[in-house]
DNA sequence: AATTATACATAAGATAATTATGTATTTAAA
DNA sequence: TTTAAATACATAATTATCTTATGTATAATT
């Protein structure tokens, strides 16, 4: 099976956190496998995050008392599902206002109409 | 003095090179000091180059064969300019694609309206 | 029976940045 | 006038973040 080849690897460098906190902050919570699945099918298989790369990343973020987690055995196989704790409601709040500020300030080098508006 | 903080450092990752083409594909030609200096007024000082990052970032484009080099004394002081090759006129417009599809990309996961038109 | 999918995890290596340091000239400020 | 700041280049050490590879294990599919 081919994947979609991903034309924007370094550029996704340093979005996994941001990525990870926007995707439970609207979901509630998800387990490791379901996040790469879902960005998988949201982003048409444009974006794959890697284990190597996702799991170590939960693992920081509950270091730094943004998640905590939860085992749940589903099907005969372990699920750890994560969940925002308080600071990590805030911490998702000013990373996703730093993406979107990152992007309004990228316009002006691009100087084309990025624009940003509210769902 | 101090220096407006920059938010979106690590969000800034993987898009140096991208810049870099995209400022001398619009200027013709510029030297290291000069794209510091213009990113960091275009960005109202929220994105500041380090010359760390810069200098090697120019110097492995030129490797590359995507940049030529032209070495001017100005003042006294020694500006080393920088233009597109043809390769990397074509690199350029590359990069800029990319950085785009990221973007158009990324409201995929972010679901908020993020719109690209071209100027 | 073997492969793929689900589900976790970590280690080695690569890449790309930050931070620190270095040289040198010109201009502005104390 | 001497010091600091701005201009202009460069590289080395360190850190951060990612990819690739590897490992374990169960369930579902071929």
């Amino acid at each position: 099976m081919y994947n979609c080849p991903m034309y924007s690897k370094e550029l996704l460098k340093g979005t996994l956190k941001t990525i990870v906190l926007k995707l439970l902050s609207e979901q509630g919570k998800m387990y490791g496998y379901e996040i790469t699945q879902h960005v998988k099918s949201a982003t048409a298989g444009k974006v794959l995050l890697t284990e190597g790369a996702l799991y170590p990343t939960l693992h920081k973020l509950e270091a730094e008392g943004f998640l905590r987690t939860e085992k749940i055995t589903f099907g005969g196989r372990i699920r750890k599902y994560y969940h925002l704790t308080d600071s990590g409601k805030s911490a998702a709040i000013t990373k996703i206002n730093e993406f979107e500020e990152f992007i309004d300030t990228m316009k002006f080098i691009f100087n084309s109409k990025l624009s940003i508006e509210s769902k």
